[in-house]
DNA sequence: TGAGATCAGTCAACAACACTGACATAATTT
DNA sequence: AAATTATGTCAGTGTTGTTGACTGATCTCA
């Protein structure tokens, strides 16, 4: 079997785009893609003895600033004690301030210090430039897909409230 | 901001798609959707002691019978120590079947046990059917677009290797 | 006001999975 | 015979996740 001209064509038979086969490549591939996705910042993390949890919490504190321990906790589906670990460290080192709830004074809410702010910018351009030219060259309508696609991925039982989150930042 | 009715619409001003907070959503999209991709597989693999880095070593030696250690540390990018722990349970508990080459003895040529591919059915099949949900749901042009975006994401250096496996099996 | 619920933080123990560096053995190639 | 290659293994380390139990501060409601 050779390879097609173009990594996305499918084959013109009928209904062959549902095949094993077919599923097979899509699997392969988000798992490519998600592995050289990730590997830009994991390069910056790892030079200041960070890790992917790292990135993530900081990633959804920027995104939703204030956020609360229980909300983190409720994006990110870790334990209390996994997310603890890596928050304090990125308190400690200054990146992330932790203040008492003004409402409710039982609760912490997040915020990125300047550093911080800086770290995650350093962290997100190289995977926005990644998509930027991954979009480009694949155009709207393709992009249309892609997320059409990955939406439809989600557990049912998420797929409402992970695109809420996604689309307009809301819980 | 309100969600748009269908989670993948883009913005219609003219080159929107590619702002900031579009190239955010596909990131956080991402993320989320491999994130429940590996959760069916997940737990039947937890039922087992078993872990995701036994289910890649398990996925790529149902994809290509007979690789050798090289050949599955290329693929998979990790340390031999790492592999070697993996294939080793693997091994003992009879779901891989270690022989040596045949042209060249110093090699060993990893296929599943028949309790192998029965357990790669088990894992696969989630993933399958959750990609076969999605696929009809969102339709071949989207198909296509995914495919074509999550293409445009590979690292530049690997992508034509890794299409090629991907599409072919080919090394 | 007092009882119970909630939010955060912590302790201890554990496991999966990745890493580095070093070294051994067998087989092949030069 | 010497160098190279493929595999396997030793010992140590680090990140990220888990469970279960417990404390303290604060809020809510009857």
């Amino acid at each position: 079997m050779e390879r097609a001209d173009t990594p996305t064509q499918i084959p013109a038979g009928a209904d062959q785009w549902l095949s094993e086969e077919q599923l097979r490549q899509g699997i392969e591939l988000i798992f490519f893609a998600y592995r050289d996705f990730t590997s830009d910042p994991d390069m910056i993390l790892a030079q200041r003895g960070l890790g992917r949890a790292h990135h993530r919490a900081i990633h959804f504190i920027k995104r939703r600033p204030g956020i609360t321990i229980a909300g983190l906790l409720n994006i990110l589906q870790v334990t209390k004690q996994s997310l603890n670990r890596v928050l304090r460290q990125l308190i400690d080192e200054g990146l992330v301030i932790s203040s008492v709830g003004e409402q409710d004074r039982r609760e912490r809410n997040l915020h990125l210090s300047a550093e911080g702010k800086q770290l995650e910018r350093a962290l997100s351009s190289p995977q926005r430039e990644r998509f930027k030219r991954s979009y480009e060259s694949a155009g709207p309508e393709a992009v249309a897909g892609f997320r059409k696609v990955l939406a439809e991925l989600l557990n049912d039982a998420e797929r409402e409230d992970v695109l809420s989150l996604v689309e307009t930042g809301a819980p």
